[in-house]
RNA sequence: GGGGGCGUAGUUCAGUUGGUUAGAACGCCGGCCUGUCACGCCGGAGGUCGCGGGUUCGAGUCCCGUCGCUCCCGCCA
């Protein structure tokens, strides 16, 4: 059988992607395992390649010698063989190539690391990203992604939304995350600003008449990098006319339904939970509560109004939860250091050992009414937050994160999506001494968040939604405002005067006076989402060419100086440089 | 802006209470081997221990500073 019955076709350059080395006059593994990727007919397979110089001296002479990488074109027999036939440690491919022609098309020089080297340096690996992408973990992660991508707009379009590109260079906005700023040449001193989402544009495209509208859209950020966070993200942003939250959960669950079952092949069962934010918060400390283990968090406040024990009586909340281990003295001040980090004054603990004997520096201050509440299984750590409502949440969330993944609590196998809903529309912001959006300005009240606008902002819920799946946040909506005396509302209460409304969203009022229908959306982080699905720890590593943690992007040193040439065309003076 | 961790051959790491020519594995270079595929065997090269200063008879090791990376808090509607 020859090369060309395969149906291969020509076998060209592109097709023979290998980087290997040659040693005496075998192909040998380096990364790939010293096998040769060939194209296939339409698919990419690995093919062993045996040089045989009494067949072809040419193909054993250029064989020989060369230690490098390469990429080669190689003609010659088909040999099928079983891949067990030949190692069992490593499968080979399902074809062996009898070489009759050798050609080396390019040579590499020694890599600066090496593919199967685990834990290599992220700036490394960043700086030469084209080989680390080459890696069959980075190979995964990008092509599920676009699978993912892939299969999100079928369903989008599916249900019939309507792809639309806005505007990558747009007004910078007064609320939330930080402005990249982008000058420009006719208009000196003056600047767009990249989009943190395209949140007005599809307003205004629904009230254009696009009932349903969608778009892959890239959102720019100016903030601290982590782990789970980008500077510029990729996101889904969905918006309707007309909107009804059972459509829009079926919607977003329909798809994620679709995405795991054809990038893992695993069925999510649907409908989803949900949980409204209050329960979220009182139950897991957390807006995005991590399903995969229990260790809820249990209330205390009511048993502890009247407690001799001072920091009980004198928090607005005590709460607790139930360690199912005895915590050693060394792992407790662990904690309570953890605890302090997220702002605990300290962490008041009882422990009940294996004879069920409590042991406790707080004991002594308990009434057997309390004791009785916090009574727990011989083994059982109890560990307690008092202090604010919001203070415990945050510090109990914390440390139930902690002591799930710690205590290896976490079911590795399960998919826990959850609807977090009913999100407070406003928190007051300590720093500015002002009310801020907690999803984002244009948020709608519920009816009766509507009502306590005047009364009490702070109680006033708003009809948005987050999707979590274990504990990452996968996607976020709301309703909107269409009504600009609501609007208009909202903006003074996040202390937005008069003039700057008009100012900053004039054509946004005056778009929502021309007839609005009532409408909504959600987005989500493909990047996250992408995460999620992979489980891959860092978001970086779901992307091509990511920035690293600076901001710097390693392989073309961007961002860098510019002429002052450059800069004086836009009418910029730098008065501050780095170092 | 703040806190933690890391920085030693090309890569991943080790380096004992400060002590003599700083080690390993993989990679690289040379030689041998036609069925190998994490090949095997023999030999070899390669390190201003991030940078600067200090303590000491002596510093990879201790101290101070600094730079870089990373994780976290703040921040991220």
């Amino acid at each position: 059988m020859s090369w060309r019955d395969l149906g291969a076709g020509e076998v060209r350059p592109e097709h023979v992607g290998n980087r290997t080395t040659l040693a005496g006059w075998v192909a040998r593994r380096r990364d790939h395992g010293g096998l040769i990727f060939v194209d296939l007919r339409d698919q990419t397979g690995i093919c062993q390649l045996v040089v045989n110089p009494e067949r072809s001296p040419e193909a054993a002479q250029a064989a020989h010698g060369i230690r490098n990488e390469f990429v080669l074109q190689a003609e010659g027999e088909v040999v099928r063989r079983a891949p067990e036939a030949i190692n069992k440690n490593l499968p080979t491919g399902e074809v062996e190539l009898q070489v009759d022609t050798l050609r080396v098309l390019s040579t590499s020089v020694p890599l600066p690391f090496q593919l199967d080297e685990e834990g290599v340096d992220e700036t490394l690996r960043l700086r030469y990203r084209w080989l680390d992408l080459r890696r069959d973990t980075m190979q995964r992660n990008i092509r599920k992604r676009a699978q993912l991508v892939s299969i999100i707009r079928r369903e989008m379009e599916a249900a019939g939304f309507v792809d639309i590109e806005t505007p990558i260079m747009a007004k910078p906005t007064p609320e939330g995350a930080r402005d990249f700023l982008v000058p420009t040449r006719l208009q000196p001193g003056r600047f767009f600003a990249l989009p943190q989402s395209p949140q007005i544009y599809k307003q205004l495209l629904v009230v254009s008449g696009f009932e349903r509208y969608y778009q892959i859209a890239r959102c720019f950020r100016d903030e601290d990098l982590r782990a789970d966070r980008l500077q510029e993200l990729t996101q889904l942003d969905v918006e309707m006319a007309f909107p009804n939250q059972e459509f829009l959960f079926a919607l977003v669950e329909r798809a994620m339904q679709s995405v795991w079952r054809e990038c893992l092949g695993v069925e999510v069962g649907s409908p989803f939970e949900r949980m409204t934010w209050d329960d979220a918060q009182a139950r897991y400390g957390s807006d995005k509560p991590d399903l995969r283990f229990g260790l809820e968090i249990e209330d205390a406040t009511e048993q502890t109004r009247d407690s001799e024990f001072g920091v009980f009586s004198n928090a607005p909340a005590v709460r607790f939860i139930r360690v199912p281990q005895e915590l050693s003295r060394a792992e407790l001040d662990r904690l309570e250091a953890f605890a302090k980090e997220w702002g605990a004054k300290g962490l008041a603990y009882i422990v009940v050992d294996e004879q069920g004997e409590v042991r406790s520096p707080i004991a002594k201050f308990l009434s057997q009414g309390e004791l009785d509440h916090f009574r727990s299984e011989p083994a059982t750590t109890v560990l307690f937050g008092a202090d604010e409502p919001a203070m415990v949440a945050r510090v109990l969330g914390a440390l139930r994160l902690e002591l799930g993944r710690g205590l290896g609590l976490i079911d590795r196998e399960a998919w826990r999506f959850l609807w977090v809903t009913d999100f407070p529309l406003l928190e007051w912001d300590e720093d500015e001494d002002r009310w801020s959006a907690v999803h984002h300005p244009f948020t709608r009240p519920n009816d009766e968040g509507a009502a306590l606008l005047d009364s009490h902002p702070g109680a006033a819920r708003a009809v948005a939604y987050d999707l979590v799946v274990n504990g990452i946040e996968i996607a976020g909506g709301s309703f909107r405002i269409h009504e600009p005396a609501l609007q208009a509302k909202i903006f003074d209460l996040l202390g937005i005067a008069p003039d700057e409304q008009r100012a900053k969203f004039g054509f946004l009022l005056d778009a929502l006076a021309m007839g609005a229908p009532p409408h909504g959306g959600i987005a989500s982080g493909i990047d996250r989402l992408s995460m999620a699905l992979l489980d891959e720890p860092y978001i970086r590593d779901t992307v091509a060419f990511p920035k690293n943690q600076a901001g710097v992007d390693p392989m073309s040193g961007a961002p860098t100086d510019v002429p002052t040439a450059q800069l004086a065309e836009l009418g910029i003076a730098v008065v501050a440089e780095k170092d």
